[in-house]
DNA sequence: GAGTAGTTGCGAATCACTTGCAACGAGCAA
DNA sequence: TTGCTCGTTGCAAGTGATTCGCAACTACTC
């Protein structure tokens, strides 16, 4: 998907194209996989320095309900946002705070296992798995 | 462990016994597994009416450095702490907030790979595995 | 160009904690 | 038992991340 195809998606759906969203979904294709919602707002200000905290959040709403991102939590700090298309997993050190990404694949059994055991379908992406990286536990 | 043991464990590192202490770590013996800040407030001020919030926070933090307590996330909501003994994940259903207790065993190949691929150690008891419970899936 | 309804900025509110500080009181020593 | 010391506490204010109410604004449709 593309920035343009996403703002599409919002008109389809009955949502208007504005200078801030459009801002916003050029911020969020952009660059890393990692954004905050300070980060956003900083890269939309640049361009519209008068967008509020709170548009920047509503919009980062509307996007999640109509699936272009989702959010996930690395750590104990603010939310991170990021394409569905790129979603994938996390190994975040409590001691450091790096995150390091994680294949799908490590995954599979515990995906399947809850499923036929617990009837449960698990969303991989939206935690990180907290630890201790192998730098911290070197030392 | 028991109550008494973590009380003479707070001592032996140089704390004190106090009141609030005594019924917060009474508290966190009593009942079911998950225990937000706030129900062990309400716990202790059955008993001491004045102990501040503050309190109770600071006590959780010294029981966690301690090793007696540890705290995790399960969803979005405040942290829930439980005894280390009674440590266990989690899968919680974003949808109707339900928690299921997720056996350890199926996090090995998890544990394992992240290890051996990554030299990442795994605490997989931090943060709450989520996705949707059958009872939403179904519907 | 007018009208409708989705969006926005602003400020205040909320939730879950965290911190600063002066008063308090466990536990040890005398 | 009485001081003394230093860990602990209550209170109030602060913080970070996010949410909400509301009136003004504006993208889109007709």
């Amino acid at each position: 998907m593309t920035a343009d195809e996403a703002l599409a998606l919002v008109r389809e759906h009955g949502g208007r194209v504005t200078a801030s969203r459009r801002l916003l979904i050029e911020a969020l294709f952009d660059g890393n996989d990692h954004h905050t919602a300070e980060d956003l707002a900083s890269a939309v200000q640049a361009g519209a320095p008068d967008v509020a905290l709170s548009t920047i959040y509503r919009n980062l709403d509307e996007l999640e309900r109509l699936g272009v991102i989702a959010h996930s939590h690395l750590g104990h700090g603010p939310a991170t946002y990021h394409l569905t298309t790129a979603a994938h997993c996390h190994f975040v050190c409590q001691e450091c705070g790096t995150a390091v990404m994680a294949p799908d694949e490590l995954f599979a059994t515990l995906v399947t296992q809850a499923n036929e055991r617990f009837g449960f379908d698990v969303d991989i992406h939206h935690f990180a798995i907290l630890g201790r990286c192998a730098a911290c536990r070197r030392e």
